[in-house]
DNA sequence: CCTATTTGTGTATTTTTAACACAAAGGTAA
DNA sequence: TTACCTTTGTGTTAAAAATACACAAATAGG
């Protein structure tokens, strides 16, 4: 009788719920050959045991939801991410077939130095890059999580400078031109685009040429300062696209 | 040995997180005479007994999160809202002083009707309409929570036609303008607006004229007119004023 | 019927966006 | 070393959008 009343009190009084509470994180990089990508782990274990998933895991009791994500990249990847917001969190009761998962997706961008380095350990088989519009047939309601990233993405990058951080700290102006065109799957005009770009003063043009990729003719290299973008921001500058 | 079993499986297999689960509603109302508000309730019980506070509470097992966020709503208010949107997940591990409370903020929108029409029952001792600019002092993050609300839905209402789920169905366009005008804090051009607005061609002016309202000229009365609006968006039609 | 209040309406100016093409720099291969 | 290929850099003009601005007409109330 004590017994019960234990079992009950734990089960139904200190813990009515019966929600577990995990994080996601979408992680694009970039880089001008591959194009937009996005980061996925080869699934280890049951359920969709073999299937492409977004890296995730569950919350600890003590940590932040943003070490949650931090830290479950590092185990499953060895990715560091550069930018980090929060997406949506997918809360339907039967998302996941064994019990109910509430997950926080968030929302990561890595530079494009990070976009190589890719370290497979213990909770996953694999991590590969994806090209985000090829990817493959993903774990659990995977592939909407990702569509949610993916629209956000195309949207924001329009109207808040983060599409530096996808990028080299030092970049051609080329490689910003290419990503906003991959990114809104639309031919983008240079002189239009750089004589904006250039209208804000966020980014500064160095000295130093690119390397020689090939052929064509070399330009300068460039570098978002974000010190002058905040200033900029305090005084009412509004960037976009 | 084997109650222990018991108790360790239920507490530490099935249950390995210490994490509660709540939905949060920041419910935002209008009237010309009131301006924009937002929907509070006086908390009847410790922690925080006697603070206004968010209206919200646990997620029960087999309910979305939009349906808890409803029930809730219902229980403590009584009000019925005509627009539901996720805003944000709040996850810090010491936002309760009780234990670890997750919640998943949503945002709605109630008519103009519906703004008057509060019923107080059992979870809360209030609950009231608080001007958007002369909000009291809030138990928990509340406040943090609000901040959140209040810049999306300025943001928001720049780019998507979410004003009309804040009025009548029927309503004289200076309510519009007045919205508009409070919301972002600047005046506005009558004219311009006006222009702009119709431009879209998704509201319908009807024949009907406002009643009077003390003094001055009666003028049409409006209609959003949602069909048109989502055809003229799948034709890639951008609503931005 | 006079006054106060609110609605309705058009044009001119400024600003922003969009369209558009050719010369210069370097790499590579003949 | 030269000819060719690829890529970068640059300015002007036309069209579209945003902004600024003022007065007459309709009703309510005194």
């Amino acid at each position: 009788m004590f017994v019960s009343f234990k079992i009950y009190y734990l089960y139904h009084v200190k813990r009515t719920q019966n929600i577990e509470v995990a994080v996601d994180a979408i992680v694009f990089g970039y880089s001008k050959e591959e194009g937009v990508s996005i980061l996925l782990i080869k699934r280890k274990y049951d359920p969709f045991k073999g299937s492409w998933a977004i890296p995730g895991g569950f919350v600890l009791d003590h940590e932040s939801l943003e070490e949650a994500v931090e830290r479950e990249l590092q185990e499953e990847t060895g990715v560091k991410i550069s930018y980090l917001e929060q997406l949506y969190t997918f809360g339907k009761p039967d998302r996941d077939p064994r019990t109910r998962i509430l997950s926080i997706a968030y929302f990561g961008l890595v530079k494009s130095n990070q976009f190589e380095k890719l370290k497979a350990t213990t909770d996953a088989e694999d991590a590969a890059w994806f090209n985000f519009k090829r990817l493959p047939k993903l774990a659990f309601d995977h592939k909407m999580i990702l569509n949610v990233a993916i629209e956000r993405l195309r949207g924001k990058i329009i109207y808040q400078p983060i599409g530096f951080e996808l990028l080299d700290k030092k970049f051609p102006f080329s490689d910003l031109e290419h990503l906003y065109s991959t990114l809104l799957d639309r031919p983008i005009d240079r002189r239009n685009f750089k004589k904006k770009v250039m209208s804000f003063g966020i980014l500064d043009e160095l000295d130093e040429k690119a390397k020689s990729n090939g052929a064509g003719r070399p330009g300068n290299l460039f570098q978002f300062n974000k010190t002058t973008y905040n200033r900029l921001l305090k005084n009412g500058m509004h960037f976009e696209i």
